[in-house]
DNA sequence: TCTGGGGTCCTAGGACCC
DNA sequence: TCTGGGGTCCTAGGACCC
């Protein structure tokens, strides 16, 4: 295997670095973007100076933190920022693998002497355009590996940049805890730190076998990584894959009643639907979930007689095997819906049960309502068991008579 | 500081088969 | 009667990530 160079770049606060790139007056103070009743996603280096941290809940920082500016969050400037970012590196390698809306890794290996630069100068140049055409303050780390290259991004920050050299990893892996290593989360840290474990340097000196005998398999994988073995591909495809399609909520105050949760199962189930039918997916599996106060969860799967991704279809599964996940003397907080085994294209195959020309007569219909949708805006059209459900004791079961169960507005 | 939403991958163990 | 061993497929659930 040759040596490999990959770069890692960060974005520094992401969310809040798009706000202050979009408005330069927002710079210096502490802001946090947050749902209403939900929980802090970004925030600005001003505010976590004051003791606001990533998951606090908005009305605490409302509360303890007046003068915090809470911004509701526009994600579709951070994806058109992120996309941007994306390109700029693009402008030097080929194969770029997009991580998430504010990171990414790019294969740089070969490209000095085309490019007549050291991966370092390489780098420099990334950074400085992102930091002067989008104005975006980003952290960037190069070494051989991913996980490497993860550590090196997150060295210096903000705005840093950081090479690990191959000979010098035992420099950073000394210093790295083990619970800072990319895939060690808790639970494996706490496993770890019992048996004397505590930073990268300790695991790597563990030795692969002692891995492969105490973990499961990508801890072998983060192992190799770590002592310079590069075994994790750059995966450069799009991001219009999904293998599944996932919509949750949660509401206030938690509640038992049915009707009220089906209702919300059935909007989860339209929006996710309305995802599957744009990146063209249809799931074979589908399970739909209700999470209880204390953080349990209640799962049933359904595997599906006929692929679809029409709602009024999957709804009426969802009504029927609701009893299975729903106990009268338990209070929920969070209703969602999981899309699985997605495969692209519309199926036509074997027409067990007449569902399949159901579902073929659905998705005309659907696909008319999305055009509308993206003439006029979202949320025109939707069905009369999302809207209605407060009202009927019955959710979805005549999902073939469309005059009752889609509402025009 | 009681905790949102959207993903991926892996494993243990059961069912079934020869 | 009681006993092998091995393979595959599927599901539930855990762990982790941003």
């Amino acid at each position: 295997m040759t040596k490999k160079t990959i770069l890692h770049i960060d974005g520094d606060a992401f969310f809040v670095g798009v706000e202050v790139a979009k408005n330069p007056k927002l710079k210096g103070r502490p802001v946090v973007t947050g749902e209403d009743r939900g929980i802090v996603s970004a925030l600005s280096y001003e505010a976590k100076a004051l003791g606001i941290v990533r998951g606090m809940p908005i009305f605490r920082v409302k509360k303890d933190f007046p003068k915090v500016l809470i911004l509701p969050g526009d994600y579709e400037s951070y994806a058109r920022y992120s996309s941007l970012m994306f390109d700029i590196v693009r402008r030097y390698a080929d194969d770029v693998e997009e991580y998430s809306i504010d990171e990414c890794f790019a294969d740089l290996t070969g490209l000095e002497p085309p490019l007549k630069m050291s991966y370092r100068q390489i780098a420099e140049r990334i950074k400085k355009e992102v930091n002067d055409e989008l104005k975006l303050s980003v952290s960037l780390g190069v070494a051989s590996t991913k996980v490497l290259a993860k550590v090196a991004s997150k060295w210096v920050k903000p705005n840093g940049l950081t090479v690990i050299e191959p000979g010098k990893e035992r420099d950073f892996l000394i210093k790295t805890s083990v619970e800072k290593i990319w895939g060690i989360g808790p639970k494996t840290s706490i496993f770890l730190k019992k048996r004397g474990i505590e930073t990268a340097e300790d695991f790597v000196a563990k030795g692969i076998s002692w891995v492969r005998q105490q973990l499961s398999k990508p801890y072998e994988a983060i192992w190799q990584e770590l002592s310079g073995i590069s075994v994790m591909e750059i995966d450069a495809r799009p991001k219009t894959v999904y293998s599944s399609i996932q919509k949750t909520r949660t509401f206030h105050p938690p509640t038992n009643d049915r009707v009220f949760l089906l209702s919300q199962l059935s909007k989860n189930m339209e929006e996710a639907c309305a995802k599957a039918r744009h990146y063209k997916l249809v799931p074979k599996k589908i399970s739909i979930f209700l999470k209880t106060q204390n953080f349990k969860y209640s799962v049933c799967d359904i595997i599906l007689q006929s692929p679809t991704n029409a709602p009024e279809v999957l709804i009426s599964l969802v009504d029927e095997r609701f009893e299975k996940i729903h106990s009268k003397s338990v209070i929920y907080r969070t209703t969602g819906v999981t899309l699985r085994d997605l495969q692209s294209g519309s199926v036509s195959q074997g027409d067990l049960f007449g569902d399949r020309a159901k579902a073929d007569r659905f998705e005309l219909i659907h696909k008319q309502i999305d055009l509308l949708e993206n003439k006029f805006g979202k949320k025109m059209v939707y069905l009369a068991s999302t809207h209605k459900a407060l009202k009927r004791k019955k959710i979805g079961t005549d999902s073939d008579d469309l005059d009752r169960d889609l509402l025009f507005l």
